[in-house]
DNA sequence: GTGGTAGCATTAAT
DNA sequence: GATTAATGCTACCA
């Protein structure tokens, strides 16, 4: 069995990601890296994922008890969708998704993927603490997130690729993970299929409560990525994904 | 043998 | 033509 990127050592001791884009000036971000000092005890060591056109960064982003005590207070807030909301067209096919679904977000807010258009609900408190915690980590704004909850290792989604043309191209994924570790695999597009071009083996990372995954640009335009059946896995996630989504595009 | 997983095929609308 | 956030099937491995 292969081993998982993030089981092997660390050796990236950065506080956060190296790429950053500079949204503010110098004296500012360097006031808000002051206050990132007195809220993170313990440095952020990051670890870089990289292959050829993928780019990301990974990290525990929450202590244990953090992070138990966000997963308990979602389990509470967050409204998934249900019927119509909640399946999607594949192949031509209509499918429930495997998993359950909500989006959240700035007021008026929406976001549309294979032929599902989402209308965002206003950010619960701790969506709103949880992406502080981002911003705050990472330097990036966000203003939609996308809540996927497993309920078990059956739960599971597709190989894909979050190109959607709403997207922010320049600002990463954030990727919060809570409750069960779960497998995740990152395939290049010219690796797929089996007349593929190339040979290019998988990136294979776990998941872990707690965690942070930066999916920095350009991976989404050459790595498909999934979260496949984990038969072993008895208990839920809640994987948030932090995006940007572009206001007032042109028509 | 058995259960779990990886990888390919599918399918018809956009 | 190219793409596809889904499942189904088969081959492989422990």
């Amino acid at each position: 069995m292969e081993k998982f990127v993030n089981k092997l050592s660390c050796t990236n001791n950065a506080r956060r990601p190296q790429k950053r884009i500079k949204l503010e000036s110098d004296e500012r971000m360097k006031q808000r890296e002051d206050n990132e000092e007195d809220e993170f005890s313990h440095p952020v060591p990051w670890q870089k994922i990289e292959s050829e056109g993928l780019d990301c960064d990974y990290a525990l982003l929450l202590s244990k008890e953090e992070a138990d005590h966000m997963f308990k207070q979602l389990e509470e807030e967050v409204v998934y969708s249900t019927g119509e909301e909640a399946k999607v067209r594949v192949f031509g096919k209509v499918h429930s998704i495997p998993r359950q679904q909500a989006a959240y977000g700035d007021a008026g807010l929406t976001y549309t993927y294979s032929g599902v258009t989402r209308l965002a609900c206003l950010w619960t408190p701790t969506l709103e603490q949880i992406g502080d915690v981002v911003t705050k980590t990472t330097g990036q704004t966000f203003n939609f997130v996308l809540v996927n909850r497993y309920k078990d290792g059956q739960d599971h989604m597709g190989e894909h690729r979050d190109d959607e043309k709403e997207l922010d191209p320049l600002c990463p994924i954030a990727s919060v993970s809570l409750g069960a570790a779960r497998d995740f695999i990152f395939r290049h597009r010219d690796a797929r299929g089996k007349r593929s071009r190339r040979q290019m083996d998988p990136v294979k990372l776990e998941l872990a409560h707690g965690s942070l995954l930066l999916m920095n640009s350009p991976t989404n335009a050459f790595w498909y990525h999934s979260l496949p059946v984990r038969k072993k896995v008895s208990l839920p996630r809640i994987n948030l994904t932090f995006r940007r989504i572009l206001l007032d595009r042109k028509k």
